[in-house]
DNA sequence: CCTGTTGGACGAACGCCGTTCGTGTTAAAC
DNA sequence: GTTTAACACGAACGGCGTTCGTCCAACAGG
């Protein structure tokens, strides 16, 4: 039996036997496209064309769109680190843990928006971080129900900063406008209004439109932080 | 010239001149679909079909969909009735304010969840109450910086308590599964964690869940306004 | 009264989307 | 070597936002 070459049109039909699809590899992929198109981008086919498959196959290690966002939300938690609580310097350590959980949502562009409308946050990164949020609060002296309510608040105020900030440093989703001239264009607008109806809009606009750094998330913080401190024992 | 009766497959091919759409119309119809069915039933096309229409009949009206969610968010603000500055009562004001927009936007079921994500709101009915806001601060002797980085939080935590509100009284987005069903369930989960990784979780169970009306906003809220005080001058 | 113009109404279609179904394929179990 | 169960995946379904071309009612000018 000499052994003869198949015909070229049915050798290979397959590259790859592509054993490798996995939780894993979609949620990767996933992130990839929203890294580098944003979340409107994120489509069940864009994600299974990152892995050169169809978007049917990746509901067999995903049950829906929406269980994706979820992990994709919990697998971008995994890199805040979580300090050992210490109770003299509680106060810093919850306000390094919010900018650290602030900071990796920013990170992926507009993929806080996914966060809000989800929900309590149920997976294992997720958790973790409530908790480490919790004993530090406890650490602090505060109660059971303030503890809870201020993880809460604390957990709201960060994600919707995250989403205020991913909506300002991307040109506010509209097309062919660079930031700044958007800026410009609303500062023009709020200084247009008539002074007579809106005095306060038109006489703060420098300190309405102002964005240094992180200036408005740390006041919107300590705002929180300290208000928290108030229900702690003298 | 007698007059004479049109034949009757002739008369009347159309009911009505539906000379009707106009702007208006099409934001009320809107708004009864979103009250009706919820957020994610509203599509341009259930809006024509709520007005005897078709969907491409909207849009000589609505640029997109996108304004169409944008003058909805407006038109709900306009039921808050904007008190007169009271430099006496401004905390209290402001509160009132505060629970006056977050009463608008979870009345719309989950109509809050169109609100993240959108910017700043630039409609009439938004401004105004910006404004008022504005004055009430203004009015408590807090000075420009810190009326506009206040007007923010709250503004942000309004709309973010409304979300999760929305969320938590429609059962999650899953079907077939009550609301205390769902809560039950929760309390079972974070209950049944490993209190050795999850010490405070689970032993902040009851504090976590509460959910008495509106005490979550309210403590918040306080926490916002009276952190604001901090800033007022003795 | 006729005619020309114009702006809204609207059916049909385009290109997306999330998801499901049926079939093919392959690797492990027997 | 054969069976079996899990995975891969093309095709299709129903729905979406939006656009295009056509149609028609109402008005303007003669």
């Amino acid at each position: 039996m000499t052994s003869v070459p198949v015909p070229p049109w049915r050798a290979e039909r397959k590259k790859a036997p592509r054993r490798s699809l996995s939780r894993e590899a979609i949620v990767t992929a996933a992130l990839h496209v929203v890294d580098a198109e944003g979340l409107d981008a994120l489509s069940m086919r864009r994600v299974a064309q990152e892995l050169d498959t169809g978007a049917a196959s990746l509901y067999a290690h995903v049950a829906n769109k929406e269980e994706l966002l979820e992990l994709l939300l919990d697998r971008i938690q995994a890199d805040v680190t979580r300090p050992e609580p210490d109770p003299e310097r509680w106060q810093e350590q919850i306000k390094e843990l919010a900018r650290q959980g602030r900071g990796a949502l920013v990170a992926h562009r507009d993929l806080a928006r996914a966060a809000i409308g989800q929900g309590i946050p149920f997976g294992p990164n997720a958790l973790l971080n409530a908790e480490a949020m919790l004993a530090i609060l406890k650490a602090g002296g505060l109660s059971d129900q303030v503890c809870a309510y201020g993880v809460d608040a604390l957990a709201l105020f960060i994600t919707a900063t995250a989403v205020e900030e991913s909506l300002r440093s991307q040109g506010f989703g509209e097309s062919g406008v660079t930031l700044d001239e958007q800026i410009v264009r609303i500062r023009e607008y709020f200084g247009s209004l008539p002074p007579e109806g809106f005095p306060h809009i038109t006489g703060m606009v420098d300190a309405l439109m102002r964005d240094e750094g992180d200036e408005r998330f740390e006041f919107g913080l300590d705002l929180l932080v300290s208000g928290l401190a108030r229900h702690a024992p003298a």
